[in-house]
DNA sequence: GAATTTATGTAATCTTTGTTATATTATTTT
DNA sequence: AAAATAATATAACAAAGATTACATAAATTC
């Protein structure tokens, strides 16, 4: 049985993944409400309605992308040996930044880099999401130091700290027009930078 | 002899150099003309008169970054050896990301990557920056293949690709609270990509 | 079928922001 | 000293953008 009152007229999951789209590709400042409003197809109240406001669409489209790399890059950390885990994923996050399906690089990098004093609790949010990642590169590596995969020299902290600023000076690359195989070349430049320490020659 | 007319009240060098600042910790759409005016320190009407419009300040302050980008990182990649001048270039751009004096990151990267439709114009100025920047990297590597520093696959356009990465990735870590001492030490690791293709053990 | 509930569109409101008209002041030139 | 030149401050203007009041429409519940 639908709820009571008058049906909505949208898809509002739809919605939201256009509204996430738009976001991606102009930030949250660049994008306005007559752009999500134009995008999603219905007017002014109605997006007002459902989603609350310009802050609360952002937020839910913050969290749409969140899945979307949790499935996505991070699930790729998961692979057994070190070495195919940090390839697997710096790959993984090529395709994301580059498929022709989405907007070229990456929402939680480019959508609110530098915002009005306003809008700093955005700012701040996504910038909590990029330590989020790069906490996950770090507990990947400490995992593989405790396997014994990687020499006694090398510091999980460190190494999160790199492979984080590749991945994300990848992101401004596929936003300024880097193709896949450009980002695919440099991943093999960037792994170069693992291999040193692998214990095993594992690659 | 002064030129005719009430003179200034206040240093034009100076004030540009506030201007760059600003854009530089808020980003092109954060600044408000109120911001400029503020920081200037003299009403609008005069920061009009002396710059133009809000667009034109912001050129301005593009164009002495852009000397001071010429004088810092981009300096150094004249070393003799391909890699002092990659190591040095590196470690310049990490002391101008972290730099106390002047806001954390570069004005380049972090001042206009996602904008509102109305000023595309300083998107693709800045992204125009940044190609430039890397093309730098391919020329000294172009060098570095003639001079016979590097082995025979080293190809001077992937390599920029890569180091452009790296640098644009450490500039969103500043921005992110990186300290100089950790950028530093990933500037160990984006270095070994480049060491299995130098000729002589020259590191 | 009447009452209730919720969505919709029109149109307005309120604020912020970039910019400028006007009158005034400080300096040089004649 | 008068005229010309250019900067200054006050205050207003115009446009854009986020948000909402109001009346209406479409569904369920009683």
């Amino acid at each position: 049985m639908p709820p009571a009152g008058r049906p909505r007229t949208f898809d509002r999951d739809a919605a939201l993944t256009r509204a996430m789209h738009v976001f991606w590709e102009k930030g949250f400042e660049g994008t306005t409400m007559a752009d999500l409003v134009k995008t999603i197809g219905v007017k002014a109240p109605s997006v007002y309605a459902a989603f609350g406001n310009k802050d609360a669409i952002f937020k839910e489209a913050v969290a749409l992308y969140n899945g979307l790399v949790a499935e996505g890059p991070l699930k790729e950390l998961k692979a057994s040996t070190i070495y195919e885990a940090v390839k697997n994923s710096l790959h993984k996050n090529v395709e994301f930044f580059t498929n022709p399906a989405t907007p070229s690089s990456c929402l939680v990098m480019s959508a609110a880099i530098n915002c009005a004093p306003e809008n700093k609790g955005h700012v701040d949010d996504l910038r909590q999401n990029r330590a989020y990642y790069k906490d996950a590169f770090r507990q990947r590596f400490e995992l593989a130091i405790k396997d014994g995969q990687l020499l006694d020299g090398a510091d999980a902290k460190s190494l999160a700290e790199y492979f984080t600023t590749f991945v994300q000076g990848m992101a401004i690359r596929a936003k300024d027009g880097s193709t896949k195989s450009d980002l695919m070349t440099s991943c093999g430049f960037a792994l170069s930078g693992l291999v040193p320490l692998l214990r095993d020659a594992e690659k």
